[in-house]
DNA sequence: CGGGGCGTTGACTGAGATCAATTATGGTGG
DNA sequence: CCACCATAATTGATCTCAGTCAACGCCCCG
């Protein structure tokens, strides 16, 4: 029913019932459309954006580098996610945001965002919902990187990105295609590469996980989610308004 | 001129331009004050409130127990701040918050809370805004406790909790009252409570901070900053259009 | 077919955890 | 006012997880 709508729109009915209005409201917000080719910034620290970027197609990091040169990653996002929904509020960037793969984005001015917020406060309810969603991201994320082990941060992270994967029609029964390098997987851990490289490779022995050219297998979902402490409910899967489909 | 107005209302006018009706609007939102003791749970892990939680007085910490019995905090609250302005779009807490010193609260109904976003897009975004300034702090304790050694993680920290109590007045000249124990410390920066320990000691031979009863001193303001790479922006102390007393 | 990025592995090092005492510190009841 | 107890801070000794350094293999791409 609600196929003829964006990756926002399903995205945001699923987390807050819209009306049909609404619904024609959000696709509106979208200017216009960019393609973007790998490993491009999209936004960088000190920017002062006047457009959200909203992601239709593709993966996108968000990060910060250090004085030192060192790199820490701070979410990942896929299809439907307004990564940067916060520059509409916060003026200045305090991060950079960055594609992994080829990435097809809608561009939403925010003097549209502001007009639409403006008059209707369901859209501007939901966004703001998905805006807390990517807080509650982040507060898991702290607890990943200050009190877990290696092991424990790799099962954690590979779980939260085959479920958002999984949510919006990404994973293909236990597989998805890995847009990650070793490298990156330890810029979001808090890890070193080569530690990182052999952690990998302790989960591969344990079984938890498969990787082999681009793609990444997850032959046992529950052990990997046991090993990981994995709870979605951070993700906020459950409530809201869409087609309610179970997840696992 | 606002000092007829709470703390709330001095904090969101210093994010967003406010007419006096919004002033107004925002005073009311409070249905009732409560007193609670220290180290005491306002909400829990699993809970689904029905109202939000203005910190009037005193400090609060969010926290989340890991499955091994370990802790992470994971933000510091002070005066003003709206400690779980989320749990108004998000139904279950993912987190728990404790009071770290005999608290003064403002309860805020959620039903009041969406009846005034409702009616007043104005305030709903200098709400929304407060809450993405909560993100930006998440954001940036991710590569506190990432990608810095313990002595620099601890440096940030105190830097961030102290400016966030000289931007409400809570900071006497170069010190404050200090909340926090080291396990605290440690459960906020991913350390242990021995190494956070060790680490402040070596903050305190290096002249960066000095610990006695209960407060805390600051003795070399740019010293510490730069020894924790700390950098103001993320707290959005800038914009505005409160007073903008310069700080530091 | 050569070079650069990424993955893999080994050897060594080190920051920070853990274990175990000991010493303040502060609150409480007699 | 003091004995007592719990909590927090401090210190030493030892261990370990993860970082660093270095080399090598693989594979894709020009």
């Amino acid at each position: 029913m609600a196929s003829s709508f964006g990756p926002l729109v399903r995205k945001l009915q699923r987390l807050y019932p819209l009306t049909d209005d609404e619904r024609h409201v959000i696709e509106g917000l979208c200017s216009r459309k960019i393609e973007v080719p790998k490993y491009t910034d999209i936004v960088q620290e000190g920017d002062k954006p006047l457009n959200s970027n909203l992601l239709l197609q593709g993966v996108i990091c968000r990060y910060v580098l250090m004085p030192d040169g060192g790199r820490q990653i701070q979410s990942f996002h896929t299809p439907g996610d307004i990564v940067d929904a916060h520059s509409f509020l916060l003026d200045v960037m305090d991060h950079n945001i960055k594609t992994l793969t080829t990435c097809s984005i809608a561009v939403i001015p925010h003097e549209k965002l502001r007009a639409v917020t403006e008059a209707h406060p369901g859209v501007a309810r939901a966004i703001w919902k998905d805006t807390l969603m990517d807080g509650a991201i982040f507060r898991q994320w702290i607890a990943n990187v200050g009190r877990r082990n290696a092991f424990q941060r790799l099962a954690h992270l590979i779980c939260e990105i085959f479920t958002k994967f999984e949510v919006v029609g990404l994973a293909d029964s236990l597989t998805i295609d890995w847009p990650l390098t070793q490298a990156d997987l330890g810029d979001a851990t808090g890890l070193s590469v080569v530690h990182v490289n052999r952690t990998l490779k302790e989960l591969r022995e344990a079984k938890l996980i498969t990787i082999g050219r681009d793609k990444l297998t997850i032959p046992n979902w529950d052990a990997l989610k046991a090993a990981g402490e994995f709870d979605p409910k951070y993700l906020q899967l459950g409530g809201g308004s869409g087609d309610a489909r179970s997840l696992h």
